[in-house]
DNA sequence: TAGCTTATTGAATTAGACTTGCAATTAGGT
DNA sequence: ACCTAATTGCAAGTCTAATTCAATAAGCTA
């Protein structure tokens, strides 16, 4: 029930960032929205895609996420290796935080943590930029990796 | 003859990097490393590949740059679309610089302002993580796209 | 300098992520 | 229930990058 319940909630949410935009609620974005919303960490299309087993194609998955990211309900992260992985945007953070991957068994740890946000806008001045925004990763090595 | 002077000398530093490997100094890589030089921005590997203009193989242009990315002469960039960018590793910040992007024309301005190293430290510590770097490029509407 | 060993190259093929065109389907308003 | 337009599935295409293998060439060694 309590489930249901905050379902219908969020799907209240999607409602509202699609009107008036001649947008649907279909069941592919229904079903990726609600696996991401249970994932803790960025994940591929192809695993949202084996996730959903045959609901729907693979080319769906892409198109949903593309729209889903245009209307801020999911942030795009790029872990280097060419393969774009999406989080649910989560209302505390506004989907601003980065990762911790490590180099070896890719395992990612989030990170709440960021720089003083006066350096952005340092720069942004500097160069006479607006809306400056920044993409921000770490890389290292995992305990478990060092021991192996 | 101070450029040729000064190429040699490169030479040298590309021959120390590859003794005792069983590695060659070949014309592709030579090229290459000297095309880099000469650009102040990140650039993919079909931009190299169209600015030798039919001296070498695409093929040859990804492998190269593999190679020298491996033997830390040369370092690759992730803009976020798809598509690997190379710079020369220059003796001054060795390689550790970052860039700010502009969203509507892709113009690239070179960043040499960082955050704090004791918020990375802080950050491998917290999660055991060793050898911690990180990855940041800022992206923003430049000067000129924001009165067109 | 010639010869030898093996790293490197070129050309074609393959791989993998992602996009596009179009007919069939379906959301959601009336 | 009906209608219209957004969305989906499928096939085919694009783009970056990796792989295979025979031909080439770097860089010792004599």
């Amino acid at each position: 029930m309590a489930h249901s319940h905050s379902h219908e909630h969020d799907l209240i949410d999607v409602r509202a960032k699609l009107r008036g935009k001649d947008r649907r609620i279909t069941k592919p974005r229904e079903e990726i929205l609600e696996l991401l919303g249970k994932e803790d960490h960025p994940v591929t299309a192809k695993f949202i895609h084996e996730k959903l087993s045959g609901t729907c194609d693979l080319v769906t998955v892409y198109r949903s996420l593309k729209l889903l990211e245009s209307i801020s309900l999911v942030k795009r992260f790029n872990f280097g290796d060419n393969t774009a992985r999406f989080e649910l945007i989560s209302s505390t953070d506004h989907g601003h935080h980065h990762h911790l991957i490590c180099k070896a068994c890719r395992t990612v740890v989030e990170i709440d943590e960021c720089f003083d946000p006066s350096l952005e806008s340092k720069i942004a001045k500097k160069h006479g930029f607006q809306n400056v925004t920044h993409e921000l990763e770490f890389f290292g090595i995992c305990s478990s990796c060092q021991a192996a």
